[in-house]
RNA sequence: GCCUCAUUAGCUCAGUUGGUUAGAGCGGCGGACUGUUAAUCCGUAGGUCCAAGGUUCAAGUCCUUGAUGAGGCGCCA
């Protein structure tokens, strides 16, 4: 007989009809109730065991994360924490589990021991809703630009540009590392690696998307990137999936519009479909929260903090409005900030950027035209303004509650003369992006994107507090466990 | 990379001013019960108090160094 998934049982009626059922168990209680999960969904089926028919060999080893299947008739539930339940009438063991050895416990673990065994923490509660919910959004994004004609681009991981700006790279080699070849200069000879130059994994997709825009009209990338940074935060990782999108003949504020309308979007998305995983992970956050002293609490839910994103239009100003507002802040004047605003043109602080968020505006701020001098060479040139102290670009970073930067983008620079000088004036070799330039030689237009961290995302909608709890396998600076 | 805090049973945590034999809950094991919802009840085993060195009559507790983990900052998505 073929076996139904749970999430599917939880749709049907109770049909007296005979079902296959097979998962694992989250507990067996009263030697006769065992709560059976399929990783379908959140909601455990209980399958009834005949205790005083069945062989007590088998009943020993119905265990905490044994994997069983079950073949009985599925039927109106006589207790009340369920509707449906299966009556057992055989009970199939595929793999026991030592609960000696077993290191999953039905109650409370931390985290960070969840981390230490990521391999089997998908196991738990927290982490099937995490996961369902992370793949949903997901789905979502591809359904999102899908639906309003992206076409999805997949630029490459291995890259020979280390002119992208975002960060420190990892090389990329086939050399012998004990006894690396030299030229007669005494450098490292390239020439004798696989690609036969330097190369290293990517910082971004969005120059290669860039190229894809200028034709294609409207592409998006979602894959990994990579950053060698010594990062050390509850924000970073050193792998990590981001979304590009790039779109031919937008500006900023199609750009802003865009970004917002993908959030609001997806959130949505999952605010519909998911339930159940997000009263998990919301449940997850209360008794989190409990254990803050009570003015460090969130006066609202996990569900009420994502319906408010998806109801409410994120605050647009820019860079030179907030520092207006940081400078007359009670923080600044109290002299209450660690870096206190005392002009135009230094960049923004991680509590400068909180104070915004999450005290002045109470929702998610768009940030705009920040100085040239603090922002990427292919960043478009803002028009002189004179009610602003000094050259700005068209770029544009979204801030959220709690996570600080989630999207990070600009207009591009699309005038071949300004992107030349751009780059001279940031000693950016131009030979090494010649094809980058080719996109301004032929046909330029003036285009606009964004980069959005993923697991970011992922870390504001499932309410976790550190972003190596929202990807399976974090890599970060001493650790590529698994 | 910098700063702060933590490390006690398989897990989650107590452990007073430095003072005799380091405790609890859950989990394990043995038993009872049998329509339970983290089932309940009775019994029971389980510890190199992160490591090394030091102070002291006496160290889980104080000091130094190291390891590991967490939080904050910087870099950013």
């Amino acid at each position: 007989m073929k076996r139904i998934k749970i999430a599917e049982i939880l749709r049907t009626e109770p049909v007296n009809s005979e079902v296959v059922v097979k998962g694992w168990v989250k507990a067996f209680r009263n030697n006769q109730f065992i709560a059976l999960n399929d990783g379908s969904c959140a909601q455990n089926l209980q399958v009834v065991v005949d205790f005083e028919n069945t062989d007590p060999g088998l009943i020993e080893r119905i265990k905490f994360g044994a994997a069983i299947g079950a073949r009985g008739l599925l039927v109106e539930s006589q207790g009340k924490g369920q509707t449906v339940e299966v009556k057992a009438a055989e009970i199939t063991v595929y793999g026991d589990c030592n609960p000696e050895e077993f290191p999953l416990q039905p109650k409370k673990q931390t985290l960070e021991y969840l981390r230490e065994i990521a391999h089997l923490r998908f196991r738990t509660n927290t982490f099937g809703a995490l996961f369902r919910v992370r793949h949903a959004l997901a789905f979502a994004i591809h359904k999102f630009f899908n639906d309003r004609g992206f076409c999805y681009l997949h630029t490459p991981v291995i890259t020979a540009s280390d002119a992208e700006g975002a960060g420190e790279m990892f090389r990329v080699t086939t050399l012998p590392l004990e006894n690396v070849p030299l030229t007669e200069r005494g450098e490292i000879d390239f020439s004798l690696d696989f690609f036969e130059r330097p190369t290293n994994l990517t910082v971004s997709g969005q120059l290669e998307a860039e190229l894809g825009a200028l034709a294609l009209g409207e592409v998006y990338t979602f894959g990994p990137t990579f950053r060698a940074e010594n990062s050390n935060t509850t924000r970073h990782l050193a792998e990590f999936w981001m979304i590009e999108p790039e779109v031919a003949f937008a500006d900023l504020g199609d750009n802003m519009d865009l970004a917002e309308a993908m959030l609001q979007s997806v959130i949505g998305y999952v605010l519909e479909h998911c339930a159940a995983d997000l009263k998990i992970l919301e449940d997850r956050l209360i008794e989190e929260e409990k254990t803050k002293p009570q003015d460090q609490r969130s006066d609202m839910s996990l569900t009420e903090k994502l319906r408010f994103v998806v109801d409410n239009s994120f605050e647009r100003l820019t860079y030179t409005e907030a520092i207006d507002i940081l400078k007359n802040s009670n923080p600044n004047k109290k002299g209450k900030f660690q870096y206190p605003i005392d002009g135009w043109g230094a960049d923004l602080q991680s509590e400068h950027e909180r104070y915004l968020v999450e005290k002045h505006f109470k929702k998610p701020v768009i940030l705009t035209n920040y100085p040239a001098a603090i922002k990427a060479f292919y960043m478009r040139r803002d028009e002189p303004n004179e009610s602003v102290p000094g050259p700005t670009v068209s770029a544009m970073d979204i801030l959220f509650p709690g996570i600080g930067e989630i999207v990070g983008g600009s207009q591009r620079e699309e005038r071949l003369e300004v992107l030349q000088q751009k780059m001279q004036e940031m000693h950016i070799p131009e030979k090494e992006l010649y094809w980058y330039l080719d996109t301004r030689r032929f046909g330029t237009c003036p285009h606009a994107g964004f980069g959005l961290g993923f697991e970011r995302l992922v870390l504001f909608v499932s309410g976790m507090g550190n972003i190596r709890d929202v990807i399976a396998f974090p890599r970060y600076p001493g650790s590529a466990e698994f």
